[in-house]
DNA sequence: GAGCACTGC
């Protein structure tokens, strides 16, 4: 019976967004005093028990990162240690933590590799990165046969990325100790229970049949999960061994409700208050579910804060969500004023994405704003539920970082223990189109037979394949269409945009789709603060095309473009990125969500042109674009309604335009959209008008079998 | 009249 994982957030893999420092000349008292704290971390006292481990185990599941497996060998004949992280900012960080560590320059012997961002090089042998990028490049080199252990961080985080990726990785193991086994008659006692498992496998993965025959070193995995319960893991993988190293925490105090709370909100600034004039210094951290909420606890604390005594009133507010611009952001890690107490009024990015400094109460009130997706009606949509008990743990947690603290839930203790265990893995609760895209693409046929640590319904599985189909990215017989299943499958979009930037190339207008689809793949551009609403609309104006959204996003790219044209030659480039953000600024334009659609634009334009799709614009014939974008989008065609509502034409849905629509007062007979999302209502985002008789002259094959 | 959190060779 393996030993059970319990609480510990690694050490190791803390994302502190003001922590990353570049590689430095000090580095060698820093260094020596790192060492010196490493061995006080408890992996220290089982850095050679782990070694043992692993030698003896293909897979574990572990909680601590262990650095010395590079020391112990792993990493000879050019072979890779890879560790993934589901974010960035973390694959960043610890990669620069550990060059550090081992006194190395980063992208040397350590390096890290996330989109638009490489940092390693042929002499890296311990790489860091995201597991979404780990993904695509088993698109190229399905046996991973550069990596000698691969390094799953943050497992129970369960994203769909990690998710696919546990499933790819225990396919490979066992493809790669068959490979072994079926060339030499060696007995490894470590791949027993593998050949065990081979037996059971009935769905092979079709590609890696031509590359049989091939030797590749057994594939060593460990999985390092902050989860209760390791045994999911463990069972997975066929009874893999556990090791449970317990984390370093302070203790935190957890204070219950005694009855249930009819509005938490309300109940959180009674918290709040109460914390503020009776407990000790410390800031305070608060989880609310979204941009909403936190305003409006914005406004009432800063209206009660005027009831209570002047003396006490030295309290200030600092929200954080994604959504807001980066410098809002890095507010929440200034310390307060001296003999003020910090109130952060925070989404669930202050759960994992940000550690913040200096907390020591966290008020819960227990409710999560989360993704959930509807196979029949094909729609995702955001609702509040309550936390799980793992989430209520990590939340409390952020109290207890750098000394003893509080966690005040706002429930009573019986509704704790009625929370379940964990949050409901993410592959469970959304489109599938492009995990079946991507799984396919690296030959597993059959979706609904692979082995997913906790499968899909059967009905989500359908629904995508259904979509997939569509879309013409999978033949008949439900395999991947050549060549613009293929295609599809090499593009980092979603599977819509891919067959966009297809049917754009046969319609001229690649160059004004490409630019579309990078504006559609990011978070909101357009930023428009409750207090400036009237400034921002008519920033918004400069750019509005009456033709919709699509053309609006790509009027502020080329206007983007050409403010930094002009001023290419004369400045450097991180200039260049100071002054966009001023241009950003004054026209309320999210300079985060640009710069990523530049990044992306230009990564996709890469990929296009090999692919040998013909980069050409319309030029100021917009109606061929529409047309085109009619062609792409058919499947998300909808028509207005006499009172004014639209009713989506693929699933029957009586939708709204989104408010932020340029066309949400124009309300056009015909449309397509992007995005159909349920908040308070079912709302439509990214517009463009169309001519309802396109649709039937462009996706016949759709509107006359439906009409 | 309104936007949980992440991520992609």
């Amino acid at each position: 019976m393996p030993s059970m994982a319990q609480g510990g957030v690694s050490n190791s893999t803390e994302v502190h967004k003001l922590n990353s420092k570049p590689f430095s000349n000090d580095s060698s008292a820093r260094r020596q005093k790192i060492m010196q704290q490493r061995k006080s971390l408890p992996i220290a006292s089982v850095e050679k028990r782990l070694v043992e481990e692993v030698r003896k185990n293909d897979i574990l599941i572990i909680v601590e990162l262990p650095q010395f497996l590079f020391h112990a060998g792993y990493a000879r004949d050019g072979k890779v240690i890879g560790v993934t992280q589901p974010r960035r900012v973390a694959a960043v960080t610890v990669a620069k933590r550990v060059a550090e560590e081992c006194g190395v320059e980063l992208g040397q012997r350590v390096g890290y590799s996330i989109r638009f961002d490489d940092r390693t090089s042929a002499t890296t042998r311990i790489k860091y990165m995201t597991d979404g990028l780990l993904l695509r490049e088993a698109l190229l080199d399905p046996y991973l046969s550069r990596y000698s252990v691969i390094i799953v961080d943050e497992a129970h985080e369960r994203t769909v990325h990690t998710d696919v990726l546990l499933g790819l990785l225990k396919k490979v193991q066992n493809e790669r100790s068959k490979s072994v086994n079926d060339q030499s008659n060696c007995n490894n006692k470590a791949n027993k229970n593998m050949l065990l498992d081979r037996e059971n496998d009935t769905h092979g993965i079709g590609i890696f049949k031509q590359y049989q025959g091939r030797n590749f070193p057994p594939l060593k995995l460990i999985i390092m999960s902050a989860s209760l319960d390791a045994r999911g893991f463990s069972e997975y993988f066929g009874g893999a061994k556990a090791v449970h190293i317990q984390g370093r925490q302070f203790p935190v105090d957890i204070l219950y409700t005694l009855y249930p709370e009819p509005d938490y909100l309300d109940a959180a600034l009674i918290t709040i208050f109460q914390v503020h004039l009776e407990e000790g210094p410390g800031d305070i951290l608060v989880f609310l579910t979204g941009q909403e909420e936190i305003e409006s606890a914005e406004r009432l604390v800063h209206e009660r804060l005027q009831q209570i005594p002047e003396a006490s009133r030295k309290l200030i507010t600092v929200p954080i969500f994604s959504s807001l611009p980066s410098e809002q952001q890095m507010r929440v890690f200034a310390p307060a004023e001296a003999g003020f107490r910090k109130v952060i009024l925070a989404t669930n990015i202050a759960e994992t994405s940000v550690t913040i400094p200096g907390i020591k109460y966290v008020i819960d009130p227990g409710f999560v704003k989360a993704r959930s997706y509807d196979p029949v009606k094909g729609m995702e949509s955001l609702v509040v539920v309550p936390v799980s008990k793992a989430q209520a743990l990590q939340r409390s947690g952020r109290a207890g970082r750098e000394g003893p603290g509080k966690c005040f839930r706002l429930y009573p203790e019986s509704e704790f223990d009625k929370l379940e265990d964990s949050t409901k893995p993410e592959i469970k609760r959304c489109n599938l189109a492009n995990v079946i895209l991507q799984l396919k693409a690296l030959g597993v046929d059959d979706i609904i037979g692979f082995d997913f640590m906790e499968k899909p319904s059967r009905a989500s599985i359908i629904k995508s394949l259904e979509q997939l189909f569509l879309l013409g990215a999978l033949t008949d017989d439900c395999k991947l269409s050549d060549p613009v299943g293929h295609q599809m499958a090499r593009l980092p979009l979603d599977p819509i945009y891919s067959k966009a930037l297809i049917v754009a190339s046969q319609f001229n207008c690649l160059e004004e789709m490409l630019i579309t689809v990078a504006m559609l793949s990011v978070e909101s551009i357009f930023y428009a603060p409750r207090e400036k609403l009237e400034e921002a609309r008519k920033a918004m104006k400069c750019f509005a095309s009456p033709d919709g959204d699509h053309l609006t996003l790509i009027n502020v790219f080329r206007a983007s473009d050409e403010f930094l044209e002009k001023r290419k030659l004369e400045i450097s480039k991180e200039k260049s990125e100071k002054i966009m953000r001023k241009w950003c600024k004054e026209n309320f334009i999210n300079s985060r969500s640009l710069r990523h659609a530049r990044d992306i634009h230009s990564q996709i334009r890469g990929y296009v042109e090999p692919m040998g799709l013909s980069i050409s614009s319309c030029g100021e014939d917009l109606l061929q674009f529409r047309r085109c974008l009619a062609a792409s989008f058919f499947l998300n065609a909808a028509l207005k309604q006499p009172e004014g509502t639209y009713r989506a034409l693929a699933s029957g849905q009586v939708v709204q335009v989104h408010p932020s629509s340029v066309l949400f007062r124009a309300k056009p007979e015909c449309i397509v959209f992007n995005e159909l999302v349920q908040t308070n209502h079912k709302y439509i985002r990214n517009i463009t008008r169309i001519d309802y008789l396109w649709l039937t002259e462009l996706a016949p094959q759709y509107y006359t079998m439906q009409n």
